[in-house]
DNA sequence: ATTTTCTGTGAAAGCGCTTACAAAAACATT
DNA sequence: AATGTTTTTGTAAGCGCTTTCACAGAAAAT
């Protein structure tokens, strides 16, 4: 009775027996057919995958999971979903686990730190085997958590501050240093610089590149130039309004990412004032969308696809081989070159 | 020994058996507790809490889906993350299920058919509750599988033609009536409109909103006028060169998307043109770069956040009452004027 | 031909939880 | 006080699968 095949019965799920008694062997071997474990005849293989076949029979991802120890989905736990920045990094992991056939769950925490971490402590327990985390707030929380617990993640463009822990990265000193080089050869020497959340490691690696820029070459730093934003595009207006309003404005002004550089690009055009002829604006990122406006933004590269996947793959080596050594990889940016700087007006 | 309490042993997974033990009762009311049941002592109920506090108890989720038959989980079928159009909904599902604690499965199809249907079949099988449908490619492949099965699901962004079955989507066809007799009451009578992928019944909609308008104010239908696009920005670009090479090329384009919109505004600059004063350029969906562009893109606004909240509920509302009558809601549009748009140069 | 080594398969014990069903305890009713 | 109800709690049978162990049979070695 316990065995009995259902095939008749429409709506009832198809199960490892169901596929055991029509391919006539146990039902131990029909999982073993599904873990590809070695010590099956091919002939039998054979067999149960066509009775699977026929039966429509499907998995239960919760039973492999409750019995095997693992889920077969990794976490992701990004800040939001708005700016196409997110995105690019998703499609990059993405590629990376259809391609091994492991699903993704999604956390979006909006910004919210408490959130995170409880996501965090949450997924921790069984939901998923492994997490990715992107941008995180104020990962020290629960980074110590994870690690004792012993559970795998990767952190994704979070340069931490001295935290040993597997991330992957750009090399955002560099490439601000660079983007803050290239404005000063084309003869800018007050540039303003809008700061991201300086909470994340990364925004203070780009402050510090473009710092660096300037002392290369022997430009005092105003403070005045710097002002202090969160990633978002109401920052980069407020931020270039800040610098227009200076008896002495900025004749070029690099914001810490894409979004608020186009904040920036608003605010100039309100007073009325022309990019690049006016006034130059330099972006960080490479949205897709910052070659889409006018004039197309000039912007540092990071290479967030490519980010993602490198990510993932991360993940899951480190989930196959959790003795793995720590790493920690930094994707080189890149300038990329469009039509929002051009040297100032009138070079001094 | 087997149901030795593990508190000694940090590492390992603290289950509703330990607690029961803790708590000094069988682990069926710890169970009993965990899903809020009735019939169980206040003061019982307070020790089980407590219990679970101190061990630090966090249900497994595997298990409690395999055995209560439910996962918590609802799928998420996108095309993909690029634009912003899907972020937008993804904000308001969001939202909706973290209200009710419930876990989000994101899978992108890269806008491939098969991988789709691929993902509805698997999909359906134990890994979550319901799905959720973005904007789907040929949903007639497997919306009557799922049916069949009596699988939960809630469409959004398509119109379907004639399947009846649950769908949030927007006005389209009035939205791009609207903006379309916009155009017009400006002045244009020569409007070019690039479709989206004719596929979607959201394209078909909308083009034929462009040619109700088109008909109400007796203007004739020129073919030349229409350029079939799949809503990807270079199909814009593309479309609007084909305008531009026209001997009578029109005074304004219509897109299908703002995405489209932008590509058509870059071909437009390429050619030297200026927007809005030599030709006028309309879009659909409102993204969030639309209103950062400039000059600002005029647009249909979609109502997208609030479409991603309202087919979650739905989806949600289904699950708990299976027998719920069949919904379609079409949310309203409305458009949005910015600066993309103006009279004709020389009206005739 | 006999023993040894594999290989292929089956039986059975869980994974951590839900949920009838049953038993016990508490309360109300004559 | 005895009985009937209603609560509250415990017992046990799965949910669908993985995996260890043991045991056949076949191949290799003696």
């Amino acid at each position: 009775m316990k065995t009995l095949t259902n095939t008749s019965v429409p709506n009832h799920k198809v199960t490892i027996v169901d596929v055991a008694n029509e391919a006539g062997v146990s039902f131990a071997t029909v999982s073993r057919v599904l873990n590809n474990s070695a010590h099956v005849k091919p002939e039998t293989r054979a067999r149960v995958l066509s009775a699977m076949e026929r039966l429509g029979f499907v998995a239960n991802r919760q039973a492999r999971s409750l019995a095997g120890g693992k889920t077969n989905c990794i976490g992701l736990l990004v800040p939001d979903l708005g700016t196409g920045y997110i995105g690019e990094i998703i499609r990059g992991i993405d590629a990376e686990l259809t391609l091994r056939g492991i699903d993704l769950i999604l956390y979006t925490t909006h910004r919210t730190a408490s959130k995170e971490a409880n996501y965090v402590a949450n997924l921790a327990t069984g939901m998923v085997d492994g997490l990715l985390l992107v941008l995180p707030r104020n990962p020290t929380d629960y980074i110590g958590t994870l690690t004792r617990r012993n559970f795998p993640f990767v952190l994704i463009d979070h340069q931490g501050t001295g935290q040993d822990c597997p991330a992957v990265g750009a090399t955002n000193w560099q490439g601000a240093y660079e983007a803050t080089e290239y404005l000063i050869k084309l003869g800018h020497r007050r540039i303003g610089f809008i700061t991201g959340s300086m909470d994340l490691g990364c925004a203070q690696d780009r402050l510090a590149g473009y710092r660096a820029a300037l002392r290369t070459y022997h430009i005092p730093e105003d403070p005045n130039l710097v002002y202090e934003g969160t990633f978002f595009q109401p920052d980069g207006y407020a931020g270039a309004s800040a610098f227009l309003d200076l008896p002495d404005p900025p004749t070029a002004i690099f914001a810490s990412n894409d979004v608020m550089a186009m904040g920036a690009m608003d605010a100039i055009r309100n007073r009325g004032l022309r990019i690049p002829d006016d006034i130059s604006v330099l972006g960080f990122d490479d949205i897709p969308q910052a070659s889409l406006i006018r004039p197309a933004l000039t912007t540092v590269q990071q290479p967030l696809e490519k980010m993602g996947r490198l990510a993932a793959q991360m993940l899951l080596d480190l989930l196959e081989n959790p003795a793995q050594k720590v790493e920690r990889i930094e994707l080189p940016t890149k300038l990329i070159i469009r039509e929002s700087c051009q040297p100032p007006r009138q070079a001094d």
